[in-house]
DNA sequence: TATTGTTATACTCTATAACTATA
DNA sequence: TATAGTTATAGAGTATAACAATA
């Protein structure tokens, strides 16, 4: 597990953080999942940007349209956010946080940062941003992303 | 995105190098997660370690013995790893590597070391220890693992 | 023809609970 | 009583294929 345990260090790693921030995210009837689409949506709400459609959205946060499908069901279901249509293309609709939405969102902003900064407690600040830096680089290897929302 | 987003640059980059080394694995019949338990058990089989129980050798891993059962019997199935009677206690099982285990496992090994450095293309040799150490901070963080395997 | 989004489906990874055989 | 391992089952996350509506 010397040379290629990179691989086996994330998914743990991962795991570990997913685990702590979802179990914030339930005590409040969301996932974290949920509440990363919640935040790229009201982080693209500017009035200078221009919204996301479902695919467009799932392509910024590298999942799936029947993944992202299967999330704004879920959200809209918790009247989070509303589908809408998008005026320029019938086909596509625009997903758009609801005031709880904006809510929720605001709230376990501050709540999950608390807990990334639990699981993170020995890193010193500078140190996070090194692991954001090495982790942006290998996500830019493997597949490129567009910069909104990383 | 900005303050809580190690999560979701952490799950990109597991799920991105996962299926990276997975495709590769896949190719030889077995997965990623086979090579590391079968990984665990050679690295472990020097004359004076003690033998991996199933329920260490998770311990070690990070998985759940459930877990571990299916891991082992798709191995056990493809006849790269044996379950052996403790001879100290009959409740518990030793997997034991096959010689067809060893073999694949040392020809996958250099493979997969191959797949990772091409994930990792633009991280010098620095950064990579770098981004192991950081990753292994944050699991010690989260659980205690004992150092045998990572 | 190609694309957006939905549905149905399946596969992997993980975990909980109930069970057995030992300790 | 407690522990090692198995089985059954369920949930989350991901992806493929087929489809409807629209481009």
């Amino acid at each position: 597990m010397q040379h290629f345990d990179v691989n086996w260090l994330l998914s743990r790693a991962a795991h570990g953080l997913r685990e702590a921030m979802d179990t914030e995210a339930m005590a409040h009837g969301t996932s974290i999942r949920g509440q990363i689409v919640l935040t790229a949506l009201v982080q693209n709400s500017h009035p200078d940007a221009r919204p996301y459609s479902q695919l467009a959205l799932g392509h910024a946060l590298g999942v799936d349209k029947t993944t992202m499908t299967a999330l704004l069901d879920k959200l809209e279901r918790q009247g989070l956010v509303v589908r809408t249509p998008d005026p320029n293309d019938r086909r596509a609709r625009i997903p758009v946080p609801t005031e709880a939405g904006r809510e929720l969102q605001a709230k376990l902003y501050h709540q999950l940062a608390a807990v990334e900064d639990r699981v993170l407690a020995d890193l010193a600040p500078a140190e996070r941003d090194v692991l954001r830096s090495l982790l942006r680089r290998i996500i830019s290897t493997e597949e490129p992303v567009e910069g909104s929302c990383v």
